[in-house]
Order: structure tokens, then C-alpha cells, then sequence
DNA sequence: TATGAATGAGTGTTCATTCAT
DNA sequence: AATGAATGAACACTCATTCAT
């Protein structure tokens, strides 16, 4: 009998491919609901791996939740908005934001799972810390920025609106199923999701925008 | 053999209980999280009597979650938004949507774990969507009035008027866990939450009035 | 298709089989090499019923260990030493446990083991108190007894005749395997059991009576 | 690629910290508790190198078991009894394994371990035969000349001499946590412990000692 | 000699659900 | 209406052992 093709053994891929299929799997069910062997089906690793690696399901979902945030903070710190003139940086952000939500469906279910628990994962994760240090004053420099240029409102806290623009977007998806019951309408409709982009910038615009500018600017 | 002393039989009143207690632990521990044990032994009553009634957990859940929807509904309905001018209407509205979610966390959770099954309890009942219909509409009359009465600007869609009214209050509760973590500030404290209130309805008077009611009204 | 025939519903008796099976697998594997599975197969019960009736696998094992010391102390009690005269009286209780240790082997290996986990199990058990202490007092009452008829020495320490007349019997028992070994010699051999047996009794009488006595009664 | 700084290979001290981590573990836990792992670890060795050296645990067991007695054979060995007369001779005896069983405790649980498992493991040792027959002849061998010293009684048997001596020493200690609780005292307090030494110098040279030899040295 | 990766068969425990009374 | 007993399927996690380098 011949022997059977045996995979090339690759640590760190085990590890990346565990940590992806948990992904979908805790994003699927949550944290309770997923499963340890499907996730090791899924990372066609074996289920012993897991424990190798992560110690215990709830250490690989404090990893993934990790990640997930980690993802998200540096796509988010790509974006240079420093660069940008201050409304434009705005309206880049917001895009930037619906548009990750909408591509990765995971990191909100995620967060909501995190949340259910009470963030008891990453509660006193150092790496979350760093992260969202250098993510709240990011959005600091850029309202500073904008009312020195005149065209941001004074006084505005930089934490309501980096808040607010993330609930505009985050709500409407997170509740798409049953958004799309409650008003009996496809919420996820590519002219919905448009309509919805469209209506969010204005709806951050004109509560952060000096009056002068939103009427240059005709939002 | 005499019969031992029995608890007084009160079948309305088991069924009430258990309702009441699946709603405490499906918003703690999710739909999966949740334990049929745990319910009915919060609910002082045996399991066999969540069969009885219910036929089943996941029928349990499904009614939890229609009759979280339908007091949600109702208490709104209450609010008589009819007889308010419009301006008023909308900031009764916004408080009343922000404390009930502060007031009845479970609804939040509840709602989060149908839309992670896809709100696939809820998808056919009738119920629903009788509720939700009468509430699309009054917004849309509310709209309409201050379209009429020139402090609202035209052509706004209520759906996400509706939508974006409680995602900015939904979305800070949902995730005050991980908010507070993020922003490294108790996003709970009373101070805070006055704040975030007084933020919202700014943000969503900005979005909905006229430049000259926002100017009259100082928003 | 006919229904089958179903056993007939017994809380009692499963309890009680259960905790039979317990004790032969415990006996013969120790706390830690017994399979849940095994007792419950061996009970005719299904493996959920133990977690019913005892919780865990330690508990039912606490359970076992404290049911056979109570057992042990039982037919001990059942002899009435105090109504034989003294010298009879330890005789018969030398032959008691000897042949309870033959008789019990399970009895043996469950006190082993648990001092393996250093009576962890037992160490707060109120009923373990009761049952020795009413034990110890009846050997104290019947050295006080020989030395007043004037058969046993003076200041002989109950607690160490108690644990030599016991030690005498256990090693050989508990060892009988490595024993065998050692001494190349069947030690469960018939005739090798009455020696043991007889040599014992010599060993404790030789210890607690007087020379005199030992004279008179030839030992 | 550099090859990174390697510990020092040694592989006899590597085998030898497996036997001394594999008799702690094996000692604590028993045979089935002891966990492969946790026997690498504490030898600060590979847990492949337990394969290597001895093929699988049970083999280990086997090996550490074998040592055990070994060492405690020659440490015996070692009292050289022949050059003491019969009474000191065995009073060393006496003294020597009680202290032995003191000091190594894991001794005593070994042989408990190697007991419930009914000796399998040592069955078919040469070495335990060799150790062991010239032990029992040592014993052998003292007796006679006790007897020829008209100190001894005639017609012991030394395989039951070696037996009780063992006997009422090893029971004491193996038995000493539910023993504690069994009599309310501390049975390792060290006044405990010398009372005991006392008492069990005085049994067995009661039984064997003749009555003169008894009474010249007030036993 | 030495090591970390990998595995299949278990291990105690839990679950929603049904049965018998 | 109400309850405790009973169950099979699953669950997270562990184990001794082997593989690949």
C-alpha cells in the first residue's frame, strides 16, 4: 500500500488557519455556540492543535477578537487621514467604516459576542489598549484640525463622534435581519446600502460642520 | 397515604413566570448560552412545565422576543407623538428610545440574538408585523407634519430616520463593555450617559430641521 | 412494533446500583483510573443518573469510601465485645477484621486510595466522625476492662492496639501481590491464611497481656 | 543558519532526571494518575525522551518501581546485621524501615500502586528475585542465631517476622490521613511518631523474644 | 540526542428533551 | 397541572503515543 500523502507540516500555518476558520465559526454562532470540533473541521487541523496553540476556546476567542480589532485599527490607520483636508478626512473615515462593516460581517458579531460577555476577554489585553489609544487621538488631531480651519464646530467630543459615526453604520447592519423585517424592506439591497452611506455622511457632516460649511459643501 | 402539601396551582401564573425568567437568561447568556434547567429553576417552576407551555426552547425564545418587541411597541405608542408639535415629538422620541434601552437591557440583547439567527424566529409571525407597521407609520405622519409645518426638511425617508434615531443610542449601550475599554472611560457613569443623550438628539435635530428651526432652536 | 419492554422506574434501587458499581471499579482501578462510563455500564444505569444522584465523580466517590467504612464499623459494632470476656474479646475482634479485610478486598484499596489523595474526601464528613468515635471508645472500654480482670497491662494506648491489630491484617492483604513476589510464597494460599492468622493473634496477644496471662492461655 | 546554543547533551543525567521526576509523579498520582507531560516537565526533558529511554509509561513505572526496591534493599543490605546481636540486630531492623518509610514516602506509595495494579509490572523481574532472596535470608539468618543465643523463640517463621515488622510501620504511614481523622489526633505530630516506633519495638520483640530475654531487657 | 507538531481514542460532564406517575 | 427519573447525543478538554526534522 502505498503511503498516503501526508501534509507538510507547518506550525504557523496550523495556527493561522485555526485562528481563521474560528473566526467564521464564532462569528456564526458566538462564543457559546460555536464549536470546538467544527472549528478544527473548518481549520482542517486537529482538534488537539487547538489546545496546542490557544490553551482553551475561550483564549482563542480572546485571540480572534484580538485580531479582529487589530485588523480593523490598522486598515483604519492606513488611511492617512492626516493627509486629507479635514471634511474630506471625515467622509473618508465614514466610508471607510460602513465599507469594513459590510465586508467583514465577522468583526461586528464579534464585538456583540464580546459585549454579551461583558469584554471579559480583552478586558486586560495590553495590545487593546495601545491600539485604541492611538486610534482615539487620530480622530482628535482630525476634529482639532477641522476647527482651526473653520470648518468644524468647536467643542465637539472627539469619543461622541468617533462613537456616532460607528452606530450609524454598525446598527443598520447588525440588525439587518430583523430591520429587514420590522420595515419590510431588504436593507441590504445595493441601492439600500448606498442610500444608507449617502444618509449616514450627511447625518455626521451636519452635526459636526460649522453652518457655512455645510452650505458651501450643500449637505 | 395522604397527599403531601402542594404548591396552589396557578397556570397562568407558571407560564407567566417562566416567560419572565427565560427573558433574564436569554439576554445573559444568549439563545445557546441559555440553559432550560436555569430557566425554570428561576422561574420556580419544574422543566417539564417549559414544554408543557412552550413546546420547546427555541419557541421560548421566539416568544421572549415577539413580546420584548411587542412592550417596546406599545410603550412607544403610549408616548402619543400625535399630539406633540413636531420638533417635541422627535425629542420625546429620541429620551424615550434612549432610556428605555438604558432601562430594559435585555431588549438590546434579545434583539442581538435573533439578528445572530438571522431573525429566524421572528421571520413569520404575524404579530410582528402588525406591531411594526403602525410604528413605520407614525414616524412617517411625524415626518410629515413637520415637513408641513416647515421645521423639518423635505424628502427625508422615516425608515432611516427610525433607524438612525436608535442606532446612536442602541449602538453606545450594545457595546459599553468594549466602549469602555476602547475609550478607556466609564461609558455608564450618570454623567456620561446624560452627555451621550443631549449628543444624540443634537445629532439627529441636525440631520431632520430646517437651518432656520435649528437656528431658532439653538441646536 | 411491539413497545419494549421497559425497566420499571426505581430511584432507590438505581441509586443504590450505582453506588455497588462505584465501588467495585473504584476498588479495582482507584479514583483516578475508574471510568464513569464503566460504573454506569456496569450499573445498568445511564451514565447521566450518577451525575444526578451525586453530582460528580468525586462526590459519588466520597460517597462509596464513607458507605464502606460505615459498613466496616457496622459489623464491627454487631459483634458486642462487651459481652465477652477480654482475651476472647480481642481475639474475636483480630479475627473480625481479618476476615472482613479477606471478605471486603474493596474495602482495602478504597481507604488506599483515598489516602493516595490524602483523605480529601472524607476529611469534613460528619458522619466519619460519628461512626469512629464510638468505635475507639469500644476499644478503650475493653482494655479497661482486661486491665481491671487484671489479663492486660496497665497504660496500653487503645489508639495503637487499634492500629496494630489492623496493620497486622492490612499489610499482608494489601501487599499480598508484591508479597507473593518477595517471599516467592502463595500468601493467599488457604493454609497460608490460617498461619497469617494465627501469627497475628499470637503478635497482638503477646503485646497486650500480662506475662501471666500469656502463660495461662499458652500464647 | 547559525545553530542556536543547544543545552549540553548528557544523556545519563537526562535518563536519571526522568526516574527521579517519574517516581515524584508516579508516587503522588498513582499509576493512571501520573500524567506522561507532567513527568517530562519536571525532568526538564523532552517528553520524547521518555520514549527513547523507556519505551512507554508503564515500562517507566516498572523501572521506577524496581529502583524503588532496590535502593531500599541495599540501604539494608547496608545495616549489616550480622555483625550485631539478635535483639540490637533486629532493633536496628526495626528503627532502620520505619525511618526508611519516613523519609520516602513515595516508597510506601509505589508499592500500593504496584499492589492495585497486582504486581504485573515486577512479575517476571530477575532482579527483584535476586534482591529479595538474599533479604529473606538475612532475616533467616538473624532468627537462627537469636535461637542459638537462647534469645529467640524457636519456630518462627521469617517470612512472618519480616512481614509484621513492615507491617506495623507501613500501615501507620500509609494510612495516616484517614487515620488522623479516624482517631482526631495528628498520627505525624513527631511525639506521634516516636510513641509509634516505641510501640512497634516492643510488639515485635514481644513476639519473638522468649520470656527471659524479655524480661532481662524489660520489654 | 533532542524537540515541537500532530493525532485518535477517550474523559468527565452537560444538554434539551421525553417518560412514568 | 405538576414533577422527578431517565436518556442519548454532544460538549470541552485530555491522554499516551507517534511523526518529521
Amino acid at each position: 500500500m502505498a503511503a498516503p500523502a501526508k501534509k507538510p507540516r507547518n506550525p504557523y500555518d496550523t495556527k493561522r488557519r485555526i485562528l481563521a476558520a474560528a473566526k467564521v465559526e464564532f462569528a456564526k454562532k458566538g462564543l457559546g455556540g460555536a464549536r470546538v470540533d467544527d472549528i478544527a473541521a473548518r481549520a482542517k487541523a486537529n482538534k488537539r492543535m487547538m489546545y496546542h496553540y490557544f490553551g482553551n476556546k475561550e483564549e482563542l476567542f480572546r485571540q480572534v477578537v484580538e485580531d479582529a480589532y487589530g485588523e480593523f485599527r490598522d486598515r483604519e490607520a492606513a488611511l492617512e487621514l492626516d493627509s486629507l483636508e479635514p471634511v474630506a478626512a471625515v467622509k473618508t473615515l465614514i466610508a471607510f467604516i460602513w465599507k469594513y462593516f459590510l465586508a467583514n460581517p465577522e468583526f461586528i458579531t464579534l464585538v456583540n459576542s464580546e459585549n454579551l460577555h461583558k469584554a471579559r476577554h480583552i478586558k486586560k489585553s495590553q495590545r487593546m489598549q495601545e491600539m485604541n489609544r492611538s486610534f482615539v487621538r487620530r480622530m482628535q488631531r482630525l476634529l482639532e484640525r477641522g476647527v482651526k480651519a473653520q470648518v468644524f464646530r468647536k467643542g465637539l467630543d472627539p469619543v461622541q463622534v468617533n462613537i456616532s459615526i460607528a452606530a450609524v453604520g454598525y446598527y443598520y447592519l447588525t440588525n439587518r435581519f430583523t430591520g429587514s423585517i420590522v420595515f419590510e424592506r431588504d436593507l441590504m439591497a445595493e441601492d439600500a446600502l448606498a442610500a444608507r452611506l449617502e444618509f449616514n455622511t450627511r447625518t455626521i457632516l451636519r452635526m459636526i460642520c460649522t453652518p457655512q460649511t455645510l452650505e458651501r459643501i450643500d449637505a
